[in-house]
DNA sequence: ATAAATATTTAGACTTGCCTAAAAATAAAA
DNA sequence: TTTTATTTTTAGGCAAGTCTAAATATTTAT
């Protein structure tokens, strides 16, 4: 089992993300924007991850993991998550405040360590931010969600996900009361700026942003 | 607040070590010892510390911790200790596992979380091995212990820690059915090799070498 | 008290991961 | 299809942390 160092561990993770989303491989400047760097940095470290046959590199083509990476990421993608859940479960942290702290414990080296924690936390399926978890496999859940710029008036939902995880943006739902599991109905959407405004748990009226209705994912209610 | 790398904190922890058992100040070879490096590597990094006025550092003097220093190192032993108790209690890992994952796992930067964990934890004072974990001023219990070496026959103990914490060793008594808590009686000490015999919980009799007995801290029933 | 042994420091070099500036390749626009 | 803009790579350098070999200090032993 090869051993990467955080850096290492951290590019992979940031291609992984960025080609899982688009599909196809990612840019020398994409991967440079995630990780805040230089992109001759990057290219130096793509030689490196090359020559341990963790993606397909050829000058000036862009990457794609390899399946090698591609498990890697995973792992680390599962042990990010299973940390979050750990750190809102049990030590009762805010959704806000995790993300940098499991991004430092997700790089202990321990594949029984992953293992217990997963047990202890009974296995969860979604991070607190509706993320799903990979299993040991590798393989994770998938949901039939929609964003909920996606729904019309009368549609009803249930919030399960949100696209963003910033800090600013989870304290922004926190204080319009919206968290994963809150039940929705769509009253009205204005054509002429995107925003919607929606009847919380059949009372509360609240009203946000295009913006903010294209970073939620729903579950529709038959 | 300061921060520190890896290498810095593992020095620091060292250091601590080395100085907290003879009360004197550490040299460089013995600090290269600990961290399994060269004499040049410490001398190097000793600097660097002093630099950072977590040490103080006179050429062929030897060093010992600033207060600064002390408050960090004892910070780390306290996370260290604590990430061991979490991993013995709630993830029923065994007492000869943790070691290196707690290794780890106390480099994770944030105070917030040392303090949900100790509370999480119910703020336990000793870890896994018996050793003092630091309360969040740096103070830890003390106990009126002695080596189980230091006993005579016909005295009566329970079994409060152990000096060496390596997996052998704790595999041995695992083996020896002596766990921390185990309550015991000298049968016998042998002047030959400074063995003993003792009884377990009133039962049991085993015989333990000179060098298990040293490594063994009791407490003295009235 | 001097020689021999041991401990420590200096010097020089290597790797990882980062940087900036400049060159080269690719993509976009005229 | 050339020119222009953008992206990517190369080149050269820097700091952290490590190493070995050589120089220097300190301790121990004779």
């Amino acid at each position: 089992m090869e051993t990467l160092t955080q850096a290492e561990e951290n590019y992979l993770k940031a291609i992984f993300k960025i080609t899982e989303k688009e599909g196809k491989s990612a840019s020398t400047n994409a991967i440079a924007a995630v990780m805040n760097t230089s992109a001759a940095s990057v290219t130096d470290m793509l030689k490196r991850l090359a020559g341990k046959h963790l993606l397909h590199y050829e000058k000036h083509r862009g990457v794609a993991l390899s399946e090698r990476g591609n498990e890697l990421a995973t792992n680390l993608v599962r042990k990010h998550r299973l940390w979050e859940v750990f750190l809102v479960k049990m030590l009762d942290f805010s959704w806000d405040q995790v993300h940098d702290i499991a991004e430092q414990l997700e790089h202990v080296q321990s594949e029984e360590l992953v293992e217990r924690l997963d047990a202890y936390l009974e296995r969860p399926q979604f991070d607190p931010h509706g993320d799903p978890i990979p299993n040991a496999e590798g393989k994770m859940a998938t949901r039939k969600q929609v964003l909920l710029s996606a729904l019309a008036p009368g549609d009803a939902a249930l919030l399960v996900g949100v696209q963003e995880s910033t800090a600013t943006f989870l304290q922004y739902l926190d204080r319009m009361r919206l968290s994963l599991g809150t039940g929705l109905r769509v009253k009205e959407r204005f054509d002429y700026d995107g925003s919607m405004s929606i009847l919380l748990n059949g009372n509360e009226e609240i009203t946000i942003s295009h913006k903010v209705c294209e970073n939620l994912f729903v579950q529709k209610s038959k």
